[in-house]
DNA sequence: CTTGACTCTGGAGTCGACTCTAAGGTTTAG
DNA sequence: CTAAACCTTAGAGTCGACTCCAGAGTCAAG
């Protein structure tokens, strides 16, 4: 058994973290000692390691919760767990092209500003941002 | 001559939102009214754009004030604008690696779990974020 | 002259994932 | 036995970019 220090010492998080997770529902501890000491098992190592594993791959807290919800389940098979992998690739690769998009928008501002000692009241990228800019770009939304 | 309504329509945001830019230093009306209404000039329509536009290619406000007083600093020229647009393109590349190591990851753990019907208890996507999992993600920072 | 649309200000609320504080109680090493 | 190191709780603060609110003043149309 872990006191909550020890456990996070072991995971590598903070015991504040841990105090976090459980009120967001999403770790408990196996038990408590009679002064209200939280003390975990083995099980909850794995959850902690999943849960910041599950972070890793951009999963929201609310997310992993779901996840873990699935895992309770009975109902639940492996099937459901891989369509939220799936959906969760798709958020992903949808981020990361709205990214190449940006980087692409500072490409172009980048190429097109070669004369590096022009004076800054012609300076392309300033006028370009303030102008309609690259197509690339026009009406997209990015968060 | 805007009042803030008008320009912010002008450029499709909100009144709200331009007070703001305001409060935050980005963007100041030309004058005021003896009512104390706001009037902005088309100076003020071209900066709101590049501010929109910025925010689209990744800037925070705070970069983007960083940007504008640049544009007033008769010492900066051209090339310190291109030097942080490379900044900043530099930090978008490696966000967009973040992500597609998040993703690569998550593709890992969508092949390996094929067969549907196996139980929850038995999910490869379950225990590989349980355990240490791919090898990409060890030790890395996201944010 | 009134109604409704607009504007003003200051301040609070939102989201997510912590992080920190205060004021106390408990456990352990020396 | 004491001091350090740990634990408890409730609650506030942080970041960024808004968004919403109340209460009051202003402006344009009919």
């Amino acid at each position: 058994m872990y006191t909550i220090g020890k456990l996070a010492q072991h995971v590598a998080v903070t015991a504040d973290t841990v105090r976090y997770y459980e009120k967001e529902g999403l770790l408990l501890p196996a038990r408590k000692t009679e002064a209200g000491y939280r003390l975990y098992n083995e099980e909850a190592v794995r959850r902690l390691r999943f849960i910041r594993q599950a972070q890793q791959c951009g999963f929201s807290l609310i997310e992993i919760r779901e996840l873990l919800e699935l895992k309770n389940n009975d109902a639940a098979c492996c099937t459901d767990v891989r369509r939220v992998a799936i959906e969760k690739k798709l958020q992903l690769e949808y981020k990361i092209r709205m990214l190449q998009q940006m980087s692409g928008a500072l490409s172009e501002l980048i190429d097109i500003c070669n004369d590096g000692s022009r004076p800054l009241d012609d300076c392309p990228i300033l006028s370009a941002l303030e102008n309609s800019m690259s197509k690339q770009l026009k009406g997209k939304h990015f968060g």
